[in-house]
DNA sequence: TGTACATCAGTGAACGCGCGTTCACTGATGTAC
DNA sequence: TGTACATCAGTGAACGCGCGTTCACTGATGTAC
């Protein structure tokens, strides 16, 4: 798979109409006449639609895991031993995905709905592959997590991890969407950057929240098996 | 449509085979063989494969926004004129959903499921007919959210709204395999129930967030276009 | 009571279509001697 | 410098397949007279 013009504009293509409608309701000839592309040249350069999906997540997962790993080095190094705030560790992360270099102005808006998408269509071979690449830089959030809620216990860390993943997810993949709702509803412009901001007082509120759940004696009595 | 065995049937199948695989992966000769029916029974009883999916979202949604409606004139009975809390009020909808009669024990995580689907993997056509048919409870349950929430400005309740959306559909949407992994991980058993009430204090707690964004002058000056 | 007709759930086989993939081929460039 | 061969990006056309949908048909039941 050496480099050439057509392996860029195939994943160029390939990018912008996964992210518009998904991996299985983008056929492969919407990418190559996108990409003003022969149809074959996919499977010629890639070997299938599965193996084009994998190369443009690993186009800016790579890049992303490195600059990661960096601002994790950097936010360890400045706390000097202790560990991090779940702020700081939440706003690592979040800065990481800003801070991106993209390719144009629509970039992070793209690889964020990349994501979402990962985690919601996710069809098997795309999990397993995520899992085997980028397993590093995922366990090493969690760890930072783990540290800095020691308050938790593992079951009560563990969902809200998965709130916070779901809540992250789900908002960004929808990104374009929503803000084009709260254009309609209240005249207000917004950015992925601002969505992004926004999200870390919310999810760590959450991470932090005291409350022990109220269980109603119908709830518990009476499980439907 | 008039009610048959065969409708039935086919109602189930489907319903069982979106919630594990979704739309537009599940084909009509899937269902039809799990229902023990014949391929043209679902064009002949429903018209089309999106008028099935419908049909599907119809028979849970139907009873599900009355049961809903119920509990929140219960909830106002009981405020006498005062807005419900924050608390309640996600109370209400969690109890709802989670007392529904089900069909069976993995009725509820079916329901769930779907209800993630429909906002992850919405085709324009689904997210028209749920916006027509079920309007009413949900900008009820939004209203009470704007009562229980005076202190946010309406573009931060949106957000936060949205990232409530999210965290639930995500984590609802994939609660089976989520589960699946607590049980590897720790060995504790789980059951939807339980993550809808450990869903509430989080969200609670992250519409209540009082901290301001920080805002990293890096992000601030530097948009990408 | 008997006959003719209408209605309707359900069926078997086929339709056309878009899909991912394959294959034989071209033409440009590089390499060996 | 010239010739023969190898490599490789890219192409045009076709392949087989599974899809949602359609259509002519069956057979049971109900209704009118």
């Amino acid at each position: 798979m050496a480099h050439s013009d057509t392996v860029d504009r195939i994943l160029d293509a390939a990018e912008e109409l996964f992210a518009e409608r998904g991996f299985s309701e983008t056929s492969l000839r919407m990418i190559t006449s996108k990409a003003k592309v022969n149809l074959a040249a996919v499977n010629y350069h890639f070997g299938s639609k599965n193996a084009l999906i994998h190369a443009v997540f690993a186009r800016f997962l790579t890049p992303f895991s490195a600059t990661l790993e960096r601002a994790f080095d950097d936010l360890e190094g400045r706390c000097g031993g202790a560990p991090p705030t779940l702020n700081q560790t939440l706003l690592a992360l979040t800065e990481s995905a800003v801070r991106m270099p993209q390719r144009n102005e629509r970039g992070i808006s793209i690889f964020m709905r990349l994501l979402g998408l990962a985690y919601t269509q996710s069809q098997g071979h795309l999990r397993r592959f995520l899992e085997e690449e980028y397993s590093q830089p995922f366990g090493r959030f969690m760890g930072l997590l783990k540290e800095a809620t020691p308050q938790l216990s593992a079951v009560d860390r563990y969902w809200r991890i998965q709130f916070m993943l779901g809540a992250t997810a789900f908002t960004m993949s929808s990104s374009d969407a929503l803000q084009g709702i709260l254009y309609n509803k209240l005249g207000v412009e917004s950015s992925v950057e601002e969505i992004a901001l926004r999200l870390v007082p919310f999810l760590a509120a959450g991470m932090r929240a005291e409350d022990q759940m109220v269980m109603p004696a119908s709830v518990v009595t009476s499980p439907a098996g």
